[in-house]
DNA sequence: GGCCTAAAGTGAGCGTGCTCATTTATCTCT
DNA sequence: AGAGATAAATGAGCACGCTCACTTTAGGCC
């Protein structure tokens, strides 16, 4: 079995697509990865030659999902909107593409965004967090914030974006309103904590 | 057997002191629930007689840690501070009670605190986190914000002090210096957004 | 003391997520 | 075409958290 390349990436997407179908209709927990496997047509220990642990899986689709979005977002746009605007719009469309995950974000995230991401730099959600920053990172900077970002900046806003996560993923307000306001009003304090944070300290030490 | 309730107590409390030995010196994944059972001098079955799961043993820690340093701060007090200055303090010394548990606190809590709290109101973290907000509502009360707080300031307070706990628990700066720094900014923001809460909308709707 | 009742204790066993020694399939080289 | 090499697939098996049918033990009552 060699230079099975293109096999491999069917076999990928067969379980990526098995898996949203069982983590949607039996949730988060229901879903047992050996489950995964004989939908996709495989045994148990293959599935782990394609994804490492469970929450990996979760976490490609998210990963996946908020690619699209960032794909989508104007990066060298012509800046008539203010910051928060543009943050508002690339963390809104994300939460949109996610729209299909909802159901099993919240149990799933749980695991894949531990608040002990600094500790764990190789855990399944890592790469989203590092992706979205730097996105994030680069607004700022088109608005005029030369950076680099302080620590505590970077906790705040990653903190603020987490809480926003969450409660959309179980935000059953119509329109989800609720959420529109809390990332409203957090967009509205990270915004405020920039100023503050300009040439204060460098990564944490002054 | 009956009457026992003293008996119960202080297996109670067995398990409690070989659970905390054994997280700190394995960590929260290394440590198995077999391993607190028989460092207690009992069965598997029986220490699920007293903490319905793993977590539970850890939230239990947590929990009656936060409850000494709730006891100990004065809430009749002459309010010379400021709003931000009694809840630092509030907040300050619950961490300074939970830094023997610092070691597993991260990987604990990350099952224990999902961000996933409001839909399952049972889970072994929510008594802590009822315990503390209704603790934070007496002080802001206490400093003239008579609310009721909306639900989208109550969900900013909490995802602000999950964020300082987690940092803090894996914070390695010199005095945790980054973490005072993050309290500090953090209090700002949540107490700049209580003016803006007042007499908004009360607890989602209007 | 000898029974009855029920609370508390027990550990074999289940279903997980994940591992790893072994087998199978494919490509390369002669 | 056959042999050799190796990437990929396999599933029995492990350790874990937790359950539950059963056993043990302590109290009340005569």
């Amino acid at each position: 079995m060699r230079i099975t390349a293109e096999a491999k990436t069917v076999t990928r997407q067969r379980i990526l697509d098995a898996a949203t179908a069982m983590f949607q209709i039996d949730g988060w927990q229901n879903t047992t990865t050996r489950g995964i496997a004989v939908a996709s047509g495989i045994a148990t220990g293959t599935l782990f030659n394609y994804f490492p642990t469970k929450e990996a899986i979760a976490a490609a689709l998210i990963a996946e999902a908020l690619d699209r979005a960032n794909e989508e977002f104007p990066t060298s746009q012509v800046e008539k909107n203010s910051l928060e605007a543009d943050l508002f719009t690339l963390i809104w469309s994300g939460l949109g593409k996610l729209r299909d995950l909802r159901k099993f974000l919240g149990p799933a995230s749980e695991t894949i965004f531990s608040p002990l991401a600094r500790a764990s730099p190789d855990s399944a959600g890592d790469a989203i967090r590092v992706a979205h920053l730097e996105m994030v990172e680069a607004v700022v900077r088109s608005h005029g914030f030369p950076g680099p970002r302080s620590v505590v900046a970077v906790q705040l806003y990653w903190t603020l974006y987490l809480g926003v996560f969450a409660f959309w993923a179980a935000d059953d307000s119509p329109g989800q309103e609720d959420s529109l306001a809390l990332l409203d009003q957090s967009l509205k304090l990270f915004v405020s904590t920039l100023s503050i944070d300009q040439g204060k300290e460098i990564y944490g030490r002054k």
